[in-house]
DNA sequence: TATTGTTATACTCTATAACTATA
DNA sequence: TATAGTTATAGAGTATAACAATA
């Protein structure tokens, strides 16, 4: 397989991506920070303010164990951002749902990653359709025309 | 400014972006466990193997306090990856150095990050050259003829 | 006086294992 | 029995403040 190429312009692509990669965290980090939020809190939010769901599946989303869970939705609910809910269709469940608080510092949250979306403006809509093909390709997903 | 894009287009390149940046740390965590080190760990001794360093300016590197170093030093030195050495130009400075052993134990980590190499190499030449001048654009670098 | 690295402290995130309540 | 969530525990990363050695 071909898999490993070190010539130039690969190494820059990589390079690049790992830029990219470095300010987007150091920027979600700052603007969690900015509502006292670490990037856990913050993601995990983030996760509930389009859906709440139960503890197990905020750890599956996490790629962490459930365990970890408890203590971050518990520092959110302290904060009173979010909170737990039964479910109605299984006793064991625990619905975890952001608090109107919750909601609103969410959608703040999102409105402040400008990250991705500032340095986007610099292209125009052609560049940002190709951008977005070769993203889509590189990460194997279905192209513009399948799917 | 037209800074805040939310078009669907936009939106959805940020979205791949952020797909990207989380495989990135996915595949980067998996390489260090692979090794028993921890991503911090993984990056100070990845930093060391280029260039040996003064304690104070790897905690500039990663943006953490110098204390935080000091600890993460340590784990790498009870492994006998990374050692400290004194610095002839200024008593008070300890110089960080990766051993024989941590210096083979970098490169494996590289050799091993395939994340970023290997599904470039779905793209030709063509598309990579495009993908790289887009992402410098994004970035703000210097376009491929500038200085 | 200022700087380098360290120590002490407290908090958060993390995995593991054992526990309770429910299914 | 199996599953959902929690608790207990220990290790690691983080920031803050105070310290010793050196500049």
């Amino acid at each position: 397989m071909a898999t490993s190429r070190t010539d130039p312009l690969t190494l820059e692509v990589v390079e690049l991506i790992g830029t990219v990669v470095a300010r987007y965290y150091e920027e979600y980090d700052e603007a969690a920070a900015a509502h006292s939020l670490t990037g856990a809190q913050a993601r995990v939010l983030g996760l509930l303010s389009l859906e709440p769901m139960p503890m197990r599946r905020i750890a599956q989303k996490l790629k962490c164990e459930p365990s970890n869970v408890t203590g971050i939705v518990d520092r959110l609910e302290t904060r009173g951002l979010v909170e737990r809910r039964p479910d109605p269709a299984d006793r064991r469940v625990k619905l975890a749902a952001p608090t109107e608080l919750g909601a609103r510092t969410a959608q703040q949250l999102r409105d402040s990653l400008t990250f991705a979306r500032e340095p986007l403006a610099e292209l125009s809509d052609e560049d940002r359709t190709m951008l977005r093909d070769l993203l889509r390709r590189m990460l194997g997903e279905p192209g513009p025309s399948a799917g």
